[in-house]
DNA sequence: AACGGAACCTGAAAGC
DNA sequence: TGCTTTCAGGTTCCGT
């Protein structure tokens, strides 16, 4: 389930697993994941050391000494898991970094959506992927910028906080989340939101970041919403739910061929003029 | 240039 | 129970 707060995740699972850690043999299967690529291109990194992860919107860029490089998006369904390299492998493998200490590094992906592209990383920093995204989402929203980009389209504020050029890292869970907590309706054309909205929306992008992740704070870095049954989400996934700050019923529309949830009451379609109910802060706070 | 829709994949869950 | 259909959290490409 990978947006932001899913790879920030796997970023510092990432680091605490494998950085200064050398690589002694790498390798991948011919699929999709590195398309258009040599599955030897991979093994090119053996020998080298990991020095940094970095996470900008939902893709990582891993870098090693020699200024050599590997950019990896986990698309809908991949994964990067951590095992004894004695150890049998997990299902859906695609690629497979051997790590100094006897541990290994899969990268899963059982639909294949996700992309392991190897290069120098300069290179992969000019792929248009990574140089067209926008600012991350994590790092403090410019208000002005947000506001300038949503009053020039003509989409939905949905579909526009999908786009990635707007704000790195937001999908369809988060776009949700997100505008729940700001009291908005998913469909107003995003260039009808006024100033204050926009700010509003802006804090509650935060909140819906921040919250996934205080979920997963702890001394390790654990991936939590792997095992996490239940569904910790305010409106995704709850079509037909009471909602949790009023008495309305969360429901379900398509924008754009992908399913948003709401609450009707707490997020009026029309420009809102009348008071909004406080922001939630995620479980039962308030 | 911006937009909507289709395509790309597999697996799990729901429906019959 | 077993077969079929639907749906899934992303990006990219293509036609308008």
């Amino acid at each position: 389930m990978p947006e932001l707060p899913e790879v920030e995740v796997a970023a510092r699972q990432l680091r605490a697993w494998c950085v200064g850690r050398r690589i002694v043999e790498a390798r991948a299967a011919r699929t999709r994941v590195i398309r258009g690529q040599q599955p030897r291109r991979l093994g090119e990194l053996a020998g080298h050391t990991l020095l940094d992860v970095e996470r900008a919107g939902k893709w990582l860029l891993l870098s090693f000494d020699g200024a050599e490089g590997l950019l990896s998006h986990l698309g809908m369904a991949g994964r990067w898991t951590h095992r004894a390299t004695a150890q049998a492998p997990a299902s859906h493998v695609r690629a497979t970094l051997v790590l100094d200490d006897a541990s290994s590094l899969d990268y899963r992906d059982p639909r294949m959506f996700g992309r392991l592209v190897r290069g120098q990383v300069d290179a992969l920093r000019g792929l248009p992927a990574w140089r067209t995204l926008g600012p991350d989402a994590l790092d403090g929203i410019d208000v002005d910028r947000l506001q300038r980009l949503l009053a020039r389209t003509r989409r939905s504020v949905k579909e526009a906080l999908m786009d990635q050029r707007v704000l790195a890292g937001l999908g369809n869970i988060y776009v949700a989340e997100a505008l729940h907590r700001g009291g908005l309706h998913p469909a107003r054309a995003a260039h009808s939101l006024s100033r204050g909205e926009v700010e509003r929306l802006a804090a509650a992008i935060g909140d819906a970041l921040r919250f996934a992740l205080s979920l997963e704070e702890g001394p390790q870095p654990v991936a939590h919403f792997e095992e996490r049954g239940d569904n910790e989400f305010l409106v995704y996934g709850h079509e037909g739910g009471p909602c949790r700050g009023c008495a309305g019923r969360i429901e379900r529309i398509v924008q754009g061929g992908r399913s948003t949830f709401l609450c009707p009451r707490c997020q009026p379609a029309g420009r809102a003029r009348r008071k909004r109910p406080a922001l939630r802060q995620g479980r039962q706070k308030r």
